[in-house]
RNA sequence: GGGCCCUUAGCUCAGUUGGUUAGAGCACUGCGUUUACACCGCAGGUGUCAUCGGUUCGAGUCCGGUAGGGCCCA
């Protein structure tokens, strides 16, 4: 027969195992039938799986898990979906990197399509070289990648340990996730929460996409100011009487042809003059009014400004503001549109711009200048400056500003009443830590619009509308037809209204469908409304909504956080979570955050199989939320080291108490060895003390150990109860070492009760009653560290588990102080159990280590006789420890002397050789005097 | 420019409502293979709490200024 215990213990390998043992047994599968008060929900963030995932991932997953993990024990019934992120921009841009194709809408569809490439190198195809398809070969392309892409995904989680129920996993691309991201939309564009418009909109270039204020990032970039003469035309030269030019500076004279005023701060004396007259334009001569505005800022440049259609997002607010006209210039593609704007009549400024048309900025900006030159129209050198420009956060070319028709969600950002109940909302939301609340209110308090949810885009979820198209072939943008609910999923491009057929599509008195798409936020948004089963599931909705839990990294505050909060409020009128973790930033050691970008990422996976899933997790759970994190290998080490010392102590008490000769037979003999061994707690039911008999536990020490831990327990549980995995780690972990270093040296040779070495104990044979008194404590103790720790190492811990306790250390409940205290005896006769026993005992056994430390030799050396002084308050203490403090230091013959009464002559029995009195010894300290060792 | 967080031992970090002589782990040094563990054990040294000022009987902790680092928003 083999033995179940195995010979020598090892965390390698513990992953495979114990995943396999958890997917077949179910043990984080959820079970529905229960009631909302009995169940935890948890709203974890759908990673986009066609990025790639790095260590702040295993980070932030692990908090979450270790959340998990303590709210299942603690009897919850915990809900803990996972889900992808699959559709937008990133799985698009993979794709076509992968399969060496982009997508062309106007293509027809080809049956087994093959692609170009697959997988290739790894690099860009260039754009140049990627294959035209059709939109829905490329969707099908998308969803072949994702579906690849989750399986490593998966694998990840999996060997991570995060428990997760995979049969509750969903994508934020599937039907049913897209049938909700719609049923959302119409109910908003019901109750006018959604509507479009035609409005200038932050636009990508190289995507063709409009983009959102929250996906903007500022970024410093070089440019130039060139000093442009504008002449003055008759109104402004009779105002100043004078006929100099006005020069204006400015970072993008390309706009030129696009500029509709001048305008300049309304106190600047310069300029007052000139505000209401008009001077004209260089190369275009388009006479322009010069403005005043408070945006308008004196010290930029000359002072005085062009406003383009549109340069900025300010000459947006100036358009707006001053009701200038529009001389559009930019199109889609980021090329100057072919047909100059209105206003440029002069053959010469045709001519102008005939030169700029279809170009790039980059080349229309070399061209202007050049023309500006040769007209000598531009004043001095350009001057070289360093500038923000707004980019989208995924792009890589500054955005352009283009006045497209855009559906739009109200968000708070253009109306006051709907910002103050977000505000309000956000306050009701308990942020771990608190301070990143401030993050929320910070955006939601600055937004400057409605959010914009069209993208130009192909895989994602279809703006679900229709449009009639009028007898010219005009569509009708003013009443979208929308499908009814139950239709859902739709696709605008492939399904057809009520009341039409296809034959009609794009036709005269017919029907045109939508072409956009939903910005990816405007589905994943929805999270809760989609593992909650808002749509079609009302009955798990009830339970698990609002959910209790929403994990995230900080960054998504202003995205995902937010955009969460509008939708809940929107449809449920109710927040959509209780709490909020906020997991910090992983930092390399040079305190840079790890970035792709900047090269620096580790392969998460590599990082398990190196160190090992609980030593990563416990790097992971030593990390409080919303604190940056040193990537520190270090820490894994510690934590496989803790690990390793959890299998080996439970072998330890599990050898000495006897329960491993049973339980080397089977798992039930080990089950109803342990029941023994404890008086008859712990049976199969994983409850700790639960059942001790009280008495068992006799010994002061004993009983000290377990007082001690009853105070963990209660520690552990508030800190875990208030999110700060952190504090419960370290208090278990700290008294775990003590368990180990000091209370199992001391109760050793007590616990063996003479039994040989190597020699299986009998659990059931007679022992000694203080023996006995160490088992019992030494197995209630084990089973209680095993549950304290089982959050953060979930693999070793349900290893040793496995060995004598029935089911899974994970359904286990978690610990509670009251029948430890019980266990140790709070109303024995001999008074309740102190646990300052245990360190005294401890600082008492390292004393007497010290000696052979100090001496040069081995801890097994026997000591023939010491006097050990201890502070007066400590006696008893010492005493009530003496014969395991005898048998651990190998001690034969000791005396314990109060270290006051120590000072005085004769006490010791030994003077100060050189004849001064004792005064230096301190005696708040335990130390030893003449102690004989025993020679070999 | 506005906001948030951080600065404690060589490193990574604790330090609660202000209260003894500011702690832990790692690293380092020495010793040791003991019926759990060499992926080990034992023993040992380690500080201008960034800085300046204030409140207080008392400040790592509270208040203000300064410097440095990180992040968010303009």
């Amino acid at each position: 027969m083999t033995s179940r215990i195995p010979e020598k213990a090892t965390v390698d390998g513990l992953e495979d195992r114990w995943n396999a043992a958890w997917e077949s047994q179910g043990t984080y599968r959820f079970n529905d039938d229960v009631t909302r008060e009995q169940v935890y929900s948890i709203d974890t963030p759908p990673p986009t799986v066609s990025g790639s995932l790095h260590v702040g991932h295993v980070f932030s997953y692990t908090h979450t898990d270790v959340i998990a993990r303590f709210q299942r024990m603690q009897g919850k019934e915990v809900f803990y979906p996972m889900g992808w992120d699959d559709n937008g921009l990133p799985t698009e841009r993979r794709v076509q990197n992968y399969y060496g194709v982009r997508c062309d809408p106007t293509l027809a569809y080809q049956e087994g399509f093959v692609p170009p490439h697959d997988g290739g190198d790894g690099k860009s195809v260039r754009a140049a070289d990627q294959q035209p398809i059709s939109r829905r070969n490329f969707i099908e392309l998308c969803e072949r990648l994702t579906e690849e892409d989750e399986k490593q995904f998966e694998a990840l989680w999996r060997h991570l340990g995060v428990s997760v129920d995979w049969s509750l996993t969903y994508q934020t691309i599937s039907p049913s996730s897209q049938a909700v991201a719609q049923q959302a939309f119409l109910r908003s564009l019901s109750r006018g929460e959604a509507y479009q418009a035609e409005a200038p909109t932050l636009w990508d270039v190289t995507f063709r996409t409009a983009v959102a204020q929250a996906e903007l990032e500022d970024r410093e970039q070089p440019g130039a100011y060139h000093r442009l003469a504008f002449e003055k035309a008759a109104d402004a030269e009779e105002a100043t009487g004078s006929f100099d030019s006005v020069y204006i500076e400015t970072t993008r004279p390309e706009l030129l042809p696009a500029c509709v005023a001048l305008v300049a701060h309304p106190d600047d004396e310069r300029y007052k003059p000139l505000f209401g007259k008009h001077v004209r334009t260089p190369l275009f001569d388009v006479e322009v009014p010069v403005l005043a505005h408070h945006l308008a800022s004196p010290d930029k440049g000359s002072g005085i400004a062009m406003i383009c259609t549109f340069g900025d997002i300010t000459d947006v607010t100036w358009w707006r503001e001053l009701q200038l006209p529009t001389r559009p210039v930019m199109g889609w593609d980021g090329r100057f549109v072919s047909e100059p704007p209105q206003g440029l009549e002069t053959p010469a400024a045709t001519a102008a711009y005939a030169e700029l048309a279809g170009k790039t900025v980059f080349s229309a900006k070399a061209r202007i200048i050049e023309m500006l030159t040769e007209a000598d129209l531009i004043e001095g050198e350009p001057r070289k400056i360093s500038h923000p420009v707004k980019f989208f956060e995924k792009g890589d070319k500054p955005l352009e500003i283009v006045t497209t028709r855009q559906w739009y969600i109200r968000n708070g950002g253009r109306d006051a009443d709907l910002n103050a109940e977000l505000v309000a909302a956000g306050k009701n939301v308990d942020f771990v830590p608190d301070f990143m609340r401030v993050r929320y209110e910070n955006w939601v308090k600055g937004l400057t619009g409605d959010w914009l949810i069209s993208r130009q885009r192909f895989f994602g979820v279809p703006i679900p509308v229709w449009y009639r198209v009028d007898g010219d072939g005009n569509p009708d943008f003013n009443s979208p037809l929308a499908p009814s609910e139950d239709m859902l999923p739709v696709d605008p491009q492939a399904d057809v209204p009520a009341g039409f057929d296809e034959s009609q599509r794009d036709q005269p008195n017919g029907f045109t469908g939508e072409k956009d798409i939903m910005d990816t936020w405007a589905t994943s948004s929805l999270t809760p409304q989609i593992v909650c089963g808002w749509r079609d599931n009302p009955e798990l909705f009830a339970k698990t909504f609002p959910m209790d839990l929403r994990p995230q990294g900080q960054d998504i505050i202003r995205t995902w956080l937010f955009s969460t909060v509008v939708r809940s409020h929107l449809e449920h009128g109710e927040l959509p979570w209780k709490h909020a973790a906020i997991s910090g930033w992983i930092l390399d050691p040079d305190r840079k955050k790890m970035s792709k970008s900047k090269g620096n990422v580790v392969t998460p996976m590599g990082l398990l199989e190196e160190h090992g899933s609980d030593a990563v997790r416990y790097w992971a759970a030593s990390a409080r939320l919303g604190t940056d994190a040193a990537f520190d290998t270090g820490m894994m080490k510690i934590g496989r080291r803790l690990a390793m010392k959890v299998l080996n102590a439970s072998k330890f008490v599990l050898g000495a108490t006897g329960i491993s000769t049973a339980a080397d037979s089977s798992l039930e003999a080990g089950v109803e060895a342990a029941a023994h061994v404890t008086g008859g707690a712990l049976r199969g039911s994983g409850d700790a003390a639960n059942d001790a008999v009280p008495g068992i536990v006799t010994e002061p020490l004993d009983r000290a150990m377990l007082a001690g831990l009853a105070e963990v327990v209660d520690a552990s549980t508030k800190a875990l109860t208030a999110y700060d995995h952190t504090k419960a780690l370290e208090v278990a972990e700290t008294y775990f070492w003590t368990f180990c270093d000091d209370y199992l040296e001391l109760v050793k040779a007590r616990a063996y009760d003479g039994a040989a070495p190597g020699e299986a104990i009998d659990p059931y044979a007679d022992c000694s009653r203080e023996a006995a008194s160490a088992r019992a404590a030494l197995t209630i103790a084990l089973e209680t560290f095993l549950r304290l720790f089982a959050p953060v190492l979930p693999f070793a811990t349900d290893e040793v588990w496995s060995w004598w306790r029935e089911g899974s250390v994970h359904r286990a409940p978690w610990p509670v102080a009251e029948p430890l205290s019980d266990a140790a005896g709070a109303t024995h006769s001999a008074g309740a159990p102190d646990p300052k026993l245990i360190s005294i005992a401890g600082a008492a056994l390292a004393t007497l280590r010290k000696i052979k430390s100090e001496a040069k030799v081995s801890q097994r050396t026997e000591i023939a006789s010491v006097d050990l002084l201890v502070p007066a308050a400590q006696v008893a203490a010492v005493n009530a420890a003496k014969p395991d403090l005898m048998a651990a230091g190998r001690v034969r013959a000791m005396q314990v002397i109060d270290a006051v009464t120590a000072l005085e002559p004769g006490v010791d029995g030994m003077q100060p050789e050189d004849g001064s009195p004792d005064e230096i010894a301190d005696t708040t300290v335990m130390r030893t005097e003449n102690a004989e060792l025993v020679q070999d």
